[in-house]
DNA sequence: TCACCAATTTAGCCTTGTCTAATAATTTTA
DNA sequence: TAAAATTATTAGACAAGGCTAAATTGGTGA
């Protein structure tokens, strides 16, 4: 049984691996917003618990047994995240700080009823993959919407690092996970994209949007089925 | 902002002085598990946050502050017990450890929005009353089944202190909040309680099993109709 | 009324997880 | 390559919330 603290640490190396960066003491501890000589001692605590490999100026490595927890806590942070915006109807922007108060909450049958609940699904509201009760989580082929070319059909798939301001324009805008379109330009001036929807719906997007929509291809011509 | 021991202190208390009986230092620290000395302290904090009065040797007090706290606290447990039983399909008695730790999730707005996705209930899946945000419950007039005289009809309304093997027992009779019965008679030998359902059903009770049913009277003759 | 028993509080200690300040180790840069 | 900058660790302190042991308080029975 891990604390909260020593979760939260577990969960932090784990989002820092998973987004390709190190994660050394100093990064931990501007993510956890602790001060690194504290992450230093639950380093040492969780290595001598056998979550993690500890190497200084290097980074952490997190063993299986690591790994597995932090995969637990995504599961039951992006669980949480469906219930509260599918069921409770709360917004995508609104759901982060309340899931990181349930997602410790210790019951692997709550886990398990509400996965089921929710008729396990595979991905949260932003998109992001909920890895099953083993730790495997459903693979897609995604690229930022900034990489796809002229002419491409897409689908969005995910809203990386949403912020309020970047929800609330694309609420605006009427864009939402799993919306499909067709890539009608790229503007060279400004990296701009102009999308074409399938009812006669015309967006631009900015470069900064634009890099914050993940998107899959779709075989083309295919413009409806999937 | 309440702590967790903060929390679990005040709604003790409020648990206790519920229950009509006092709420001395022994009898706070026997319900929550922690020694007498510990409560003390607490309380001297807690009276310091003006939630409560602490008169030694006679007992403590909730402020208004304080009482609004517990109902808060005992609306957030009997929402998610509600919500574990009816939407993710747990038993009576495998709610609340789970509801206990639920219930110290801060947010004002996941609270509402569950209540209002559970349609606003007035009661949990034992029959206790659901604090409404002011704090206010719904009345009603309940007497313990052994004092229900025969040729009465009635309604289970709550279970007391249901503990796994009594939930499982009731479980057995097929026995359930909300079900109408006739008193068939009480036996004076061993304070055992005969029952009449709708549906041929007859059951008998041991004293020890009524007296853990609260029951509501029902006008005579209308075994149907509410 | 006095002595005892139960309830309560006080005093001092421990653990967890944090902090600051000082030190050490490593990498970067000039 | 040596100084500078960055990163990491250690040492000592503190707050929260628990514990044990000892002292205190209040009620009660002989």
């Amino acid at each position: 049984m891990l604390t909260r603290s020593e979760e939260d640490h577990i969960k932090a190396v784990h989002t820092l691996l998973q987004d390709g960066a190190t994660a050394g003491t100093k990064d931990l501890a501007e993510r956890l917003d602790i001060k690194a000589s504290s992450v230093t001692v639950m380093l040492k605590k969780l290595a001598g618990k056998g979550l993690l490999k500890h190497e200084p100026y290097y980074g952490v490595k997190l063993t299986a047994k690591g790994k597995a927890a932090a995969l637990k806590l995504v599961r039951k942070h992006r669980l949480w995240e469906t219930f509260l915006v599918e069921r409770l109807g709360f917004k995508w922007n609104e759901v982060h700080d309340v899931a990181e108060q349930l997602e410790h909450v210790q019951s692997e049958k709550l886990t398990e009823s509400l996965a089921q609940y929710l008729g396990d699904p595979a991905f949260d509201p932003h998109g992001d993959p909920i890895p099953d009760r083993n730790g495997r989580m459903t693979e897609r082929d995604t690229l930022p919407l900034t990489e796809c070319s002229a002419g491409a059909h897409m689908r969005i798939v995910a809203v990386k690092d949403g912020s309020d301001t970047l929800l609330h324009l694309l609420d605006g805008k009427g864009l939402g996970i799993g919306m499909r379109f067709a890539v009608i330009a790229r503007h060279a001036f400004d990296d701009s994209v102009e999308l074409q929807g399938d009812k006669a719906a015309h967006l631009t997007l900015s470069a900064q949007v634009a890099a914050h929509l993940l998107v899959e291809l779709l075989p083309k011509g295919k413009s409806r089925k999937p």
